[in-house]
DNA sequence: CTGTTAGCGCTTTCAG
DNA sequence: CTGAAAGCGCTAACAG
């Protein structure tokens, strides 16, 4: 005995249980404001005599809007990412908008296959962490105005939004907070993703001078940061200070320093990426690069909200910063 | 190549390029195992010359299939369900499906909202971290004929289908662990949540009484380990083993304990719970319940898959069991 | 306030 | 192998 799947309740069986037409229904579900109560209060009572749950695909058929949007991140799984997909989601749950999850893998390739498949989808903006490829789809999307939000990340001539900062400037800043101390014997631990490698060519162009450096593969890992550090103690042994393309790697040298018997910050300066709710509570605490991934998330998500209702963003490029939040892996010595 | 058109180019458009029919150009796209080479290749050079991008959710309100799934996760930024989410979407990608994301927040009423939102969507299949709500949309769901995969969880009893384990198997395995080694002085650390409280008590069971416990605010964090070991130490200054519902629980007991001058594992043992990329490296490395979560997320999404081909699932409730992982932090001594 | 008329872009019949 | 017709479930655009 199969049961007869009331999958088929649509919004015709609501208005005939409800004694209206269909389109009545229709408005009194979605724009109350014009129906009367009495035939509002019918068409709910069939709804739910009927267990009717509203198609939005084929609304957006028709209306054009699929209020789904999608989010381009190269792995879930890289923590640093995570508070902004999370105030992403949130802000646009609030607003009725679904994210659509896109993982690029680091991969150019498969990041143009996923935009022609959000494009197919028909999302009503595209939100991608870092920046898109500049010959890829970047002139297309603008063809049919998606918007398109970048983020974490600064360029001048972003595809269409744009929120995040300088990775140039960060690795600038640590290497200037370095040198500042006294430090002269400087090294970098770094995974060999873009932004990353941003960061450091900022942090060597500060120095004046190549610096050692010990190059991971992204994403990174404590594990990876155990083993950088030994890498950079052979390119210097007299290393005084190292800065982390993230908290995680940093971790790792805390731990490798330890079991070396090198006492941070006291021989060893470190410095790490990202604030990751870890990294106050290290031992020592870990000075690190605080990034405001959540309100980049929540901004991304106003910008697309507000191109929904057809305001235009009067801000297209938002730089969020940074800040270097200093703890005790750095304490003057 | 001519520019494309400003807005939506549809299939007409490309089927006329090519002086075919719109049905003919339809199957030389999704099935052309029918059509001609020559038609095949026309469609295919009108489809590059018109910058044609097919309208998904066309497709799918004739078809049916939207080619979705859902995700439900309490909040994304909790790693643990990371490497389940990550192939879930690998898996479902590489077969066509894109996934939905929904945050629960730990709040039903938020789970039931997202559960309308995403059947109005018509999603092919919902893949949920943790049991649904047995009273709630789980009989509507079964009338409607929507995959569900509950996941990170065990009942005999699921809505549809299961791929997990049991909490309170593995709060016993530890408890077991630690009593064989001799320690009585058991306490446990532990996060609010749901799956987190069961393994505690499955713990204490097994340790047949109730045992000193400290409870922290789910998603758990490093600085509440440290607190929570503080807790416990009031509890019972004799402490001789610590089970911890999650690495960075047991990453910040760690951390505290050598504050305090506590030799890991000599005077305390520590088991986390996860196995997260850290845990190994910490020093000492990390005891703790390995779960393999990146094997239910595609194991999930194979059965999503399967049930979309109209393929019976043969083993509904999968118990993908979990281990523990004897590291430094509780090497006999 | 309510209803009728047309489709949105595509895929499923059923015929050629 | 190709095509014509007939909608999928809903909402814009007008009329009443």
């Amino acid at each position: 005995m199969r049961p007869a799947a009331p999958q088929s309740v649509t919004l015709h069986d609501v208005a005939r249980e409800a004694g209206v037409s269909l389109i009545t229904a229709s408005r009194a579900l979605s724009n109350p404001a014009v129906v009367s109560k009495a035939t509002i209060e019918r068409v709910q009572r069939a709804v739910e005599a009927t267990g009717y749950v509203p198609n939005r695909l084929a609304g957006g058929l028709k209306s054009k809007r699929s209020m789904t949007v999608a989010a381009l991140v190269p792995v879930i799984s890289v923590p640093q990412f995570l508070p902004t997909v999370q105030t992403l989601t949130e802000t646009l749950d609030a607003a009725g908008y679904q994210l659509i999850l896109g993982q690029t893998g680091y991969d150019r390739a498969r990041e143009r296959a996923l935009l022609e498949t959000m494009v197919g989808r028909r999302v009503d903006a595209i939100v991608v962490a870092g920046l898109l490829e500049p010959q890829g789809w970047a002139e297309r999307l603008r063809r049919l105005h998606i918007p398109v939000v970048e983020t974490w990340d600064l360029t001048d001539r972003p595809v269409d939004l744009l929120v995040g900062f300088s990775h140039l400037k960060a690795g600038s800043a640590v290497a200037g907070y370095f040198l500042a101390r006294g430090w002269r014997h400087v090294g970098v631990a770094t995974a060999d993703d873009q932004r990353a490698m941003q960061r450091h060519a900022g942090f060597a162009s500060a120095v004046g001078r190549s610096v050692p450096t010990a190059i991971v593969k992204a994403p990174s890992t404590v594990r990876a940061g155990r083993t950088a550090l030994a890498e950079l103690l052979r390119q210097d042994p007299a290393l005084e200070a190292v800065h982390c393309s993230s908290d995680a790697l940093a971790a790792g040298v805390l731990i490798e320093a330890r079991t070396r018997c090198i006492a941070v910050p006291q021989q060893l300066a470190v410095c790490g990426f990202g604030d990751a709710d870890f990294a106050e509570c290290q031992e020592p605490s870990l000075t690190t690069v605080r990034i405001a991934g959540a309100d980049i998330g929540r901004r991304a998500a106003e910008m697309v909200i507000a191109r929904g209702q057809g305001r235009e963003v009067a801000e297209r490029i938002v730089d969020v910063g940074f800040s270097i939040v200093e703890r005790g892996s750095t304490a003057s010595r």
